[in-house]
DNA sequence: TCTATATATAATTATAATCTTATATAGTGA
DNA sequence: TCACTATATAAGATTATAATTATATATAGA
C-alpha cells in the first residue's frame, strides 16, 4: 500500500465550510471577496484563514489581479486524496457489488415466493 | 453536483492515528485488544474511543466473539467519500492531464534544442 | 458465584482548531 | 502623497477534539 498523503489535505476537508468553499470555488474561480460576500456568517479574516489552509492543502491556487487575489480549483489536493482512498478502492468496490448481488438474489427469491 | 458525505467521515480520516488504524485493519479483520497491541502509544480506552468513531462514520463494523470485538473495514464510509471526491475527479484528471502533456512538449522542446 | 479477561463508557484534563478583534500590507486612483 | 479598496496576518478568546484516569459491562472458566 502507498504511503499516506499530507495530513493538512485530510485536515483541510475535515471542516465543513471549507467543503463549501471548495464547491464555490469549483463552479469558476472566485476572488477573495466574492467568497467573504458568499459566506455572511463568516468574517473577512475567517475566509482568509480557512482559504490559507485550502492553499497549504493545494487544494486551491491563487493568481493576483491588482489588489485582489483569484482563488481556483487546485487538483494536486485532490489527487493525494484520491490516491489515499484508491488503496481501500479495491475492497470497498467488492464488497458493495457482493452486497448488492445478494440483495438481488434475496429479491428473486422474494419474487418467486 | 451530489449533496456531501456526512461530516462524520472526512472528521474520522482527519485523524492520523485513525487512518493507521484503518491500514491495520485493512489487511485482515482484527480484534479491539490486537488493535490496542498495535498500537503501544495509545491506552486501551484511547483505541477504544477512536474506534467508535471509525464505527459511527460507518468505516468499519464490529462482530462480537465471545468477550471479543472484530473489527471490519466496511465500504459505506469510503463510498461516501469516494463518492464526494468524484464530483471534482472530472476537474483535477483534465487539469492534470493538461499539465502532464504540457511538460511533455515542454521536455521534448528541451531536448529538441 | 468468584475471578480474570476484553472492551466500552464517563469524567476530567490537555491540546489543537476555529473565531474575533485589531492591525498590517499592498495596490489604485485622486 | 493621501485616502480607499482588497486581503492577509497576529494575538487573544472560545470551542472542539483527543488523551488520561477511573469505572462499568459482559463473557468465560474455575
Amino acid at each position: 500500500m502507498p504511503e499516506s498523503a499530507s495530513p493538512s489535505v485530510f485536515s483541510a476537508i475535515a471542516d465543513p465550510t471549507r467543503r463549501a468553499m471548495l464547491d464555490f470555488i469549483a463552479t469558476r474561480p472566485r476572488s477573495a471577496g466574492q467568497i467573504v460576500s458568499h459566506f455572511p456568517k463568516l468574517t473577512q479574516p475567517g475566509v482568509s484563514q480557512h482559504l490559507r489552509i485550502l492553499r497549504e492543502a493545494q487544494l486551491v491556487s491563487v493568481s493576483i489581479q491588482a489588489q485582489k487575489r483569484i482563488y481556483t480549483l487546485k487538483p494536486n489536493g485532490m489527487r493525494e486524496l484520491h490516491d489515499w482512498i484508491s488503496k481501500y478502492q479495491e475492497f470497498w468496490i467488492d464488497k458493495l457489488d457482493a452486497l448488492e448481488s445478494h440483495l438481488e438474489k434475496t429479491r428473486t427469491v422474494k419474487q418467486e415466493k
